[in-house]
DNA sequence: GTGAACATGTAAATTGTTACATGATTAC
DNA sequence: GTAATCATGTAACAATTTACATGTTCAC
């Protein structure tokens, strides 16, 4: 799903500013999708110019909050591109990679990237946690137990053998 | 971890072409990094530029097989991508995008979403437990089972709960 | 009064994907 | 013979990140 979409996804639920979408995306889509402010203004001014989206309200002022509404033509353009997803899932993990080439690694970067991991799922399912369920679609929740489980899995698998690995990599080490 | 990095990583374990490389990244890299053909001979060829990978023995022919090895310099700048990594993870996911916004979709594509990725993990879990871990470091078998823990909390996850959805949302849909 | 968060936008640079172009070898 | 796999490389295009540039508002 690329930014555009995402955008457009993000007004779906409401109108908001270029900036309130990279919040919603961070507080509220983080677990599947990501965007940057550098990237949301392009996609935002090019959604405008094809009438996906139009300005509500005035914004006279050069740096003043701009907010957006998702136009019908936006509402078909989200629908088709819904439509078109596969289901597809990649991870980029400059973690596994650092695990992986854990024999080029000093003992303590080992230790220090397990424990910078756990802290990062520890706040993915905080942040899953903290989400209100209760005003979601039947699709949100079920995306949010989703991540709730891979989440759970790998702070398991972390928590019971995150620790062992350093230990059992120094039997293996090459001096 | 860039592409020019996982070239480095796979032609420490041994010499190969680029292409090779690229089978290598599908079959012992795809759970946590991805490089296609289009971004790999275009980083060998820098890496090269960089003194980092040389060729091994001699290809005259325009489309003759051509063998790289790395370098002392190749392995250094390896380790130092290694020492650099951070604890990070990404996922990029039109499956749950799509599950996201599910209730602008037909009933049948939602189930056809839910099948897809269910053959997708499958597929990544006879491609985990395939590898051959016996002749492995310590690290690259636990990037295994790490990537078996979720993937394998992913399956349960949609066993249990992908069939109950689609009725689920079957009551929510607005006709 | 100072730092964080709010707010918009541009541009350079990087990065990567996909398609194009070409051809050999291997298994059925 | 024909499809798949092996094999290299370029180029157009798309997408994104990061840094730059600017300024406000709010909480402590």
């Amino acid at each position: 799903m690329d930014v555009r979409t995402v955008c457009l996804g993000v007004l779906s639920f409401g109108d908001t500013s270029g900036y309130g979408i990279r919040k919603a995306v961070q507080d509220g889509f983080s677990h599947f999708a990501q965007a940057s402010l550098g990237a949301i203004y392009p996609a935002l001014a090019k959604a405008q110019a094809r009438g996906e989206v139009e300005p509500v309200g005035a914004a006279d002022a050069p740096l003043e909050k701009r907010m957006f509404r998702l136009t019908e033509i936006g509402r078909v353009t989200l629908a088709e591109a819904t439509a078109a997803v596969d289901g597809t899932e990649t991870l980029r993990s400059p973690f596994l990679a650092g695990m992986f080439f854990a024999h080029l690694l000093e003992m303590d970067d080992v230790h220090r990237l397990v424990d910078d991991r756990l802290a990062g799922l520890r706040r993915e399912q905080r942040r899953l946690r903290g989400l209100p369920t209760a005003e979601m679609t039947e699709g949100q929740r079920f995306t949010i137990r989703y991540a709730l489980a891979t989440t759970g899995a790998s702070i398991a698998f972390l928590e019971q053998e995150g620790r062992a690995i350093v230990t059992a990599m120094q039997h293996q080490r090459i001096p």
